[in-house]
DNA sequence: ACGGTGACGAGAT
DNA sequence: TATCTCGCCACCG
């Protein structure tokens, strides 16, 4: 699910849950991606919470190696270092 | 089998 | 609008 994001844009735990058919295993969602293998393909950093902000801190990652990694596919990040899912935000409808 | 915890989200105050 | 509390799913002790 994660890997069908497109590069320079973000989508939310929840947004990733509901489209495996699950609402509410957004924190499922973030199990997974904390289970990830280094080299894996998947482009873990797209994935945001609700507020469009970061909550990797919480397993010891540091928060501005995703937000690197987004700037570096163009995402543009708010004053209050969060991303505007209204512009970045990826739903699935739009590839 | 039980209870606690964690990359989350929504409803109530 | 900002905070707090409760509920989710999966993993660990």
């Amino acid at each position: 699910m994660v890997r069908r994001i497109p590069p320079g844009r973000a989508t939310t735990y929840g947004h990733i849950a509901a489209l495996c058919g699950k609402p509410r295993g957004a924190r499922a969602v973030g199990w997974a991606l904390h289970a990830l293998p280094d080299g894996s393909d998947v482009p873990w950093h797209r994935v945001v919470n609700k507020s469009g902000g970061i909550s990797i801190s919480k397993v010891g990652l540091p928060p501005e190696l995703q937000r690197a990694l987004l700037e570096a596919e163009g995402v543009e990040f708010e004053p209050d270092g969060r991303v505007d899912l209204k512009r970045w935000g990826w739903t699935g409808t739009d590839a």
